[in-house]
RNA sequence: GCCGAAGUGGCGGAAUUGGUAGACGCGCUAGAUUCAGGAUCUAGUGGGCGCUAGCCCGUGGGAGUUCGAGUCUCCCCUUCGGCACCA
C-alpha cells in the first residue's frame, strides 16, 4: 500500500465498483426489517450544489450505512424537485426552455451528487418535472377533487407583481413575496384551492406523536393558530339582520360598547340604505381596498374608522343599543370579520375607543395576585391601589382575567368560569378559531404540472359545479384518469404576462369535453398549473414504486417502506412543505390508500453552513465555498467527514479552510498508520490498554451515530487512532471492526483500507461491531478528592474499591491533609467511581 | 405582545438521572527537521499570582437549593427563529 493518501483515485474507483455492483439496491424483504431514510429532495437549481446540501445528505448516509450494517433493509433515495420558477426564471433569462435548463442542471446535481459517494439507490430517481412523474401529481389533484378538497373558489389572494402569479399564504412572509420579497398584493380572484383547514385540528394534535425539533413543531402550532371562544350574535336595531362576532373573552359582554365590522364585510353593502353617511363609508372602504395587506397591518399605525350612522346594534346581555363601526384593524379573513368591542379589557378596543371618544366599561377587576401581575408585565410605576382606581374608572385597560362586576347575576364570578354561563345566557356557541386558512394552489406561470380540468360551456346544464369566465358560464369537467397526464405543450411563449402562458398555446387548447365530447368553441382547458409544493408533497411515495404507470404506487410496496424513518432537511420548510405533506398523508389515508398517519416519523434540521466570516453564503458577499473544488482538493471523505465535524447538526455554523485540513490530517493519518502495519509482520497482540479503547470506540459511535451526534464520534475516533499511531501494534481484527465504524464516515477510504487488508467482499455491507464491555471497564480509576467542594487531590483505586478504603486513601492523600489539618471534618460523601468530597469545618 | 431555541477559551465546539469545565479539532508559542516556504514531528496553550510542588478567579448577569451547579429553581439581559391590530 502507497504510503500517500491519494483520494482522487481511490473515491472514484469505489464509486464505480459500488455502482456496477448495485449494492444500494433494495427491495421489499420481508425478512428483515426496514429503515426507509430520506434527504428533502433538491431543487436543481443552474448555480450547482452549495455546501449546505451535502452536509444534510452526508448525515443521512451515515445512517443509512449504519443501519444497512446492522442488519436493516434500507431505502435511501434520491430525485428532483424540478419544477417551479426559479427554473422559468431563468430559462426566461438565458432565452432556453426550462425543459432544457432544468435537465442541465438536473445533470449537474446528479455528477456532484454522485462524486461523494452517498449510498443512494439510483434506480428509484424521480424528477416532478417528468411526464411519467406529473401524471400522478394529476392524479392526486383528481382524487382531491373527487373528495371534495380541492375547489374553486372566488377569494381575495396575495399576487406577487414581479413573479405574475399568485402565492399560497405560506408564500408570503411579512407581506412580502418568500422568493423574490416583492411588497404582495390583494387580488380577487377565482383560484383552485386545496381544503387544508378540514385536518387543521388533527394537523394540531398529530404533532405530539411525532419527533420533531421543538421549533418545527412551535412553528406549526403558530401556523395552524388554534383559539377557543365563542360565537355571538348581536342584533342590528329596526332590521331583520345581526352579526355574528367571534371573541376569545365572551366574559367581558356586558363592557361591549360597540361593534366594528371589518370594512369589506358583506353586511355594510345590505345597510347600505339605513346608514346616513354612505358617502363617507364608501369613500374609507375604497381607501382600504387600495391599501397592502402589509400596511393595513402595521401595528403602528393610528386607529382609523368610519361611524355607520343610523346603525345601531343591540348588546345580547345589556340590551342597550351601541353604535357599529367599520374599521380596518378588523379583518375579513379572520373569524367572523366583525367584532364586539371592549375598551375596557381590549387593547385595540380601548385604543380607537380614545380616539372616536366611545364609553370604556369595566366589568373585570384583577384580584390582588393579578393585579401585581398586571403592573409588573406593563411595567406601571403607580401604586397598586391607583391601577386598581384607574380600572375601575375605564382609564386604562386590563385585559387579564379577575372578578366580574357590571355584569347583572354574574358579578363576583371569576371570569374564567362567567365565560361560558354568559355565553349560554345570550344564546351564544362555543368556538374553535384555526388561522390557517385553505392552500391556494394554482399558479399563473408555465413551469409547473397543468391542472386536469376542463371547462365546457355545452355541460352547463346538467353539472353543478359551474363557473364563469368573462361572463359565460362553464362546468367544471375532470380530465377522467385515463387521460392523464394533460402534457405541458412546448409551443408556448413562456414569458409571465400576468395569464398562465398557457392559454396561447394551440396544442394546448386542442381538448374535447371529457363529458359530452363536444369542442372547439366552448370547451376549454384550466391554464393555470400547480403550486410546486403539490409536487413535493408526496414524492416520498413515489420512491417506494418510482416505475409504476398503473398507479401512484403500489400499496403493499407502501405499506412495507412507510412511513419514513428518519427525514434530514432545512428548517425553512416548517409551515410549508412539512405542513403540507402531513396533509396530503392524512387525506390519502382518508381516500383508503394509506394506512398511516403521519409521513416523517423523526425530523431533523440541519443548520446553516455560513462563509469564513461568519455571514450567509452569498456570491455578492464572495465568501462562496464550492463543494466541487472542495472534493478535488481534499475528497469527498475529507468533506463529508468535516461536516459532520463542524458541529451539531442542528446548529449554524462557519465554514473554516483551516478546520478542513484537520479532518484531512486525520484521514492521512489512518492511511499511513495502516500502510506502515502492512509493511511489518501482522501483530498477534494489543496492549490491553489499546484494546480498551478499540472497543470504547466501537460503543461511542454507535452510540452517537444512534443519537446523531457525529462530531464526537468523529472525536472519538481521532482519540484512537492518535493511539495506535503511537503504540503501532494492534491486531487485525481490532482493525477491523475500527475500519467498519469508520466507513459510515468515510466509506471510500474503507472500502479501500478493507480491500487491501485482503477481504474480498464490501465494508458497506459486512456486520456492524459489537463491543465487550467486560474489555471497556477500567481496572483501576482515577478519583479526584474534593474538600469542601474544590478539587484537592487525585487517588488512583482498583475498581471496585471499598467505601471505606477510598476515603482512608484519600485522607491520606498530601494536599487533602494540608486542607484538613485543624479542621473538623464534618462529612464525608463517596460516589462511588466518580468522586469523593470531604467538608469541614473550622475548630 | 405571544410561542420556540440558544448564550462555555482567540475560534468551531466537548461535558447535563447534579460529581475533575474546556474532550477533539483549528489557531497560537517554543523546539526538531528543512537552503527556504509548505508539510511533518515533540512539548505547551482559559485568565491571574507564584511560574516548581501550590493558590485565587472562571460556563451571559443576579439570587437560591445542595457536600457539590455549565447542568436544577426563580428573576433579569442578549442573540436567533415562528406568529402577530387573529378579536
Amino acid at each position: 500500500m502507497d504510503k500517500h493518501y491519494d483520494h482522487k483515485s481511490i473515491e472514484k474507483k469505489w464509486q464505480n465498483v459500488w455502482e456496477e455492483n448495485k449494492i444500494f439496491e433494495v427491495t421489499e424483504d420481508e425478512s428483515k426489517p426496514k429503515y426507509y431514510t430520506l434527504c428533502m429532495f433538491p431543487y436543481p437549481s443552474s448555480q450547482g450544489l452549495h455546501v449546505g446540501h451535502p452536509e444534510s445528505y452526508t448525515a443521512v448516509d451515515i445512517v443509512a450505512r449504519y443501519m444497512r450494517l446492522k442488519g436493516f433493509n434500507v431505502l435511501n433515495p434520491i430525485g428532483w424537485d424540478a419544477f417551479g420558477l426559479p427554473a422559468e426564471n431563468y430559462a426566461i433569462k438565458q432565452g432556453v426552455p426550462p425543459w432544457e435548463t432544468t435537465q442541465k442542471s438536473i445533470d449537474n446535481f446528479r455528477r456532484q451528487i454522485k462524486s461523494f459517494g452517498f449510498s443512494y439507490d439510483w434506480s428509484r430517481e424521480v424528477n416532478t418535472s417528468d411526464p411519467s412523474y406529473y401524471k400522478w401529481t394529476q392524479w392526486m389533484f383528481l382524487q382531491m377533487y373527487k373528495h371534495g378538497l380541492a375547489y374553486r373558489s372566488k377569494a381575495k389572494v396575495n399576487w406577487c407583481d414581479s413573479c405574475q402569479t399568485v402565492l399560497a399564504n405560506e408564500q408570503v412572509v411579512d407581506g412580502r413575496c418568500e422568493r423574490c420579497k416583492n411588497e404582495v398584493r390583494q387580488k380577487d380572484l377565482e383560484q383552485w384551492f386545496f381544503r387544508v383547514t378540514k385536518y387543521a385540528e388533527e394537523l394540531l394534535q398529530d404533532l405530539d406523536k411525532i419527533d420533531w425539533p421543538e421549533p418545527i413543531k412551535a412553528a406549526q402550532r403558530n401556523w395552524i393558530g388554534k383559539s377557543e371562544g365563542a360565537e355571538l350574535e348581536f342584533k342590528v336595531k329596526d332590521t331583520d339582520f345581526s352579526i355574528k362576532v367571534f371573541t376569545t373573552r365572551p366574559d367581558t359582554l356586558y363592557g361591549a360598547t360597540y361593534m366594528v365590522l371589518a370594512p369589506e364585510h358583506p353586511l355594510v353593502e345590505k345597510l347600505r340604505f339605513q346608514i346616513d353617511n354612505w358617502g363617507e363609508v364608501e369613500k374609507y372602504r375604497e381607501e382600504t381596498q387600495k391599501k397592502s395587506e402589509l400596511q393595513r397591518t402595521d401595528l403602528n399605525k393610528e386607529k382609523t374608522g368610519v361611524k355607520l350612522k343610523g346603525i345601531k346594534a343591540i348588546n345580547p346581555a345589556t340590551g342597550k343599543e351601541i353604535p357599529v363601526f367599520i374599521a380596518d384593524y378588523v379583518l375579513m379573513s379572520y373569524g367572523t370579520g366583525a367584532i364586539m368591542a371592549v375598551p375596557a379589557h381590549d387593547e385595540r378596543d380601548f385604543e380607537f375607543a380614545q380616539k372616536f371618544d366611545l364609553p370604556v366599561v369595566a366589568v373585570i377587576i384583577p384580584n390582588e395576585d393579578q393585579l401585581a401581575e398586571f403592573i409588573k408585565r406593563k411595567v406601571i410605576a403607580e401604586d397598586s391601589e391607583k391601577v386598581k382606581d384607574s380600572i375601575l374608572k375605564g382609564e386604562i385597560c386590563y385585559d387579564g382575567s379577575g372578578i366580574m362586576i357590571n355584569s347583572a347575576e354574574f358579578d363576583g364570578l371569576a371570569s374564567e368560569e362567567a365565560k361560558w354561563k354568559i355565553t349560554e345566557k345570550v344564546g351564544g356557541q362555543k368556538k374553535i378559531q384555526y388561522r390557517l386558512r385553505d392552500w391556494l394552489i394554482s399558479r399563473q406561470r408555465f413551469w409547473g404540472a397543468p391542472i386536469p380540468i376542463v371547462y365546457c360551456q355545452h355541460c352547463v346544464d346538467d353539472s353543478k359545479k359551474i363557473v364563469e369566465k368573462d361572463g359565460k358560464k362553464y362546468a367544471v369537467v375532470p380530465v377522467p384518469e385515463k387521460d392523464l397526464p394533460v402534457l405541458l405543450p412546448r409551443d408556448v411563449d413562456f414569458k409571465p404576462t400576468g395569464e398562465s402562458p398557457l392559454v396561447n398555446s394551440q396544442e394546448f387548447h386542442q381538448v374535447k369535453c371529457p363529458r359530452c365530447g363536444a369542442e372547439g368553441e366552448g370547451v376549454m382547458r384550466e391554464v393555470d398549473t400547480m403550486d410546486t409544493f403539490v409536487c413535493s408533497s408526496w414524492y416520498f411515495l413515489r420512491y417506494t414504486d418510482p416505475h409504476n404507470d398503473q398507479a401512484p404506487f403500489a400499496q403493499d410496496k407502501v405499506e412495507y417502506w412507510l412511513p419514513v424513518d428518519l427525514y434530514i432537511g432545512g428548517a425553512e420548510h416548517a409551515v410549508l412543505h412539512l405542513l403540507y405533506s402531513r396533509f396530503f398523508v392524512k387525506a390519502l389515508r382518508d381516500m383508503g390508500y394509506l394506512k398511516f398517519d403521519e409521513p416523517f416519523l423523526k425530523l431533523r434540521n440541519q443548520g446553516m453552513i455560513l462563509g469564513e466570516d461568519g455571514q450567509k453564503m452569498s456570491k455578492s458577499r464572495g465568501n462562496v465555498i464550492n463543494p466541487d473544488e472542495v472534493v478535488q482538493e481534499y475528497g469527498a471523505d475529507t468533506m463529508r467527514l468535516y461536516e459532520m465535524f463542524m458541529g451539531p447538526l442542528e446548529d449554524a455554523k462557519p465554514w473554516s479552510t483551516t478546520g478542513i485540513m484537520g479532518v484531512r490530517r486525520f484521514l492521512e493519518k489512518i492511511w499511513l498508520v495502516v500502510a506502515e502495519w502492512l509493511e511489518k509482520e501482522r501483530p498477534s497482540d494489543t496492549s490491553a490498554e489499546l484494546e480498551r479503547l478499540f472497543h470504547r470506540t466501537y460503543k461511542k459511535v454507535t452510540e452517537d451515530i444512534e443519537a446523531m451526534k457525529f462530531n464526537t464520534a468523529i472525536s472519538a475516533m481521532m482519540i484512537l487512532v492518535n493511539q495506535m499511531a503511537k503504540e503501532k501494534k494492534f491486531r487485525q481484527d481490532l482493525l477491523e471492526k475500527f475500519l467498519i465504524v469508520l466507513s459510515p464516515f468515510a466509506p471510500h477510504l474503507a472500502e479501500e483500507v478493507w480491500h487491501n487488508l485482503g477481504n474480498d467482499n464490501f465494508i458497506a455491507l459486512v456486520k456492524w461491531p459489537e463491543w465487550d464491555e467486560e474489555l471497556i471497564r477500567d481496572e483501576e480509576i482515577e478519583i479526584p478528592v474534593q474538600v469542601n467542594g474544590k478539587v484537592r487531590a487525585k487517588i488512583r483505586v482498583p475498581a471496585g474499591t471499598a467505601e471505606n478504603e477510598v476515603i482512608k486513601l484519600a485522607l491520606g492523600a498530601d494536599n487533602v491533609k494540608k486542607h484538613i489539618t485543624d479542621k473538623k471534618i464534618i462529612k464525608q460523601i463517596y460516589i462511588p467511581g466518580k468522586i469523593v468530597n470531604i467538608v469541614v469545618g473550622s475548630e
